[in-house]
DNA sequence: GAGAATAATGAGTGGAGACTCACTTTGCTA
DNA sequence: TAGCAAAGTGAGTCTCCACTCATTATTCTC
């Protein structure tokens, strides 16, 4: 990571703006949002969102790896099926993380963040399954897959409350019980 | 399905190569492929693959619902485990349908196509159900929203054979004892 | 507060891709 | 097999969008 001279006040202020009207932009309509409709929310030149994201995906990773550290935030915070019940009914308010998780299109990787969230959610199952709360041959892999899976599932398919309820029900007793 | 008179022997050979070369084309590469890309591998001028489908959601249609119609066949052929199974092998190898299911960025309906589907699903739950192979409370909702859940995930989350199997074993486990 | 460095601006460029249409070719029918 | 309607062709249009850069404005430093 490497950190030049410190930012000038003005570019600091629009960095910001830039990462909050992108991350609104990005979530109610995907990472095929404009970038000039980014620039156009955040009140700034669209010089200006490339002076400080060179390309469209550094704007989409940057925005990503913000909404990852949330994550990992909220699974310190949260049991496993708190942090699943938790994603899944925020899943539709965050399509762009969701989207890039799954890769939708665009290609950014950013191992780091990524693996900072897979530990967080490696410790909760850790957790769950010392409290006898998940079965002991489940493994971490196959909980981020349903995690992924079930984040997609629920912001493609609309799931009103009860049906994500019903679903993780079931995930939740494969779990329990494998 | 309004009817017009019966296509000439070209057109319907031409229309036939459009439907084979945009399924391989949007397999490999997902609905943002290029129309062009579609005529180049069917041997058609661009021209003609919009004289037969006039944009190009009509032709992700088309394909769309072929490919629900086999899915339909292949729900008559199986019983509800085997065709979570066989699906998510085929998922990879399917990035239009699930892309398109999941409803990415294109806007297309087919509700005549995907209730059939969900009427075979339904079916096999049905016949689980009696069977005991799963438990009494399960409903087709929550079925029909792992399923397509599932296939994202494998699709996006790129799984190997062993990660499928683990993660269906935690889904199969949580259908069979609820 | 003057000068230098940094940042903002936004009209402009280039490229991609959906779609059109004037013209040519092909298949059907009498 | 002549004639015509149906179908095919592909260069060209149009729109959208990522990205650039010469110019202007804002901060910082002394």
């Amino acid at each position: 990571m490497l950190e030049g001279p410190p930012l000038r006040a003005d570019a600091q202020r629009n960095r910001a703006r830039i990462l909050d009207a992108a991350e609104a932009v990005f979530a109610e309509a995907g990472p095929r949002a404009s970038t000039e409709e980014v620039a156009r929310r955040a009140g700034v030149a669209i010089g200006t969102v490339f002076r400080h994201f060179p390309t469209k995906d550094d704007l989409l990773a940057a925005i990503m790896k913000r909404l990852l550290a949330q994550l990992v935030e909220e699974a310190e915070r949260l049991d496993l099926f708190a942090f699943f019940r938790h994603v899944v009914a925020q899943a539709a308010a965050k399509k762009t993380v969701v989207d890039l998780l799954a890769g939708s299109g665009v290609d950014i990787r950013l191992p780091e963040a990524a693996g900072h969230l897979e530990e967080a959610v490696g410790r909760l199952l850790e957790q769950a399954q010392a409290a006898g709360a998940v079965a002991a041959p489940v493994r971490l892999p196959e909980v981020m897959a349903l995690f992924l899976s079930v984040c997609q599932g629920a912001l493609h398919g609309g799931w009103d409350d009860q049906l994500q309820a019903r679903t993780l029900a079931v995930i939740f007793a494969g779990l329990r019980r494998d």
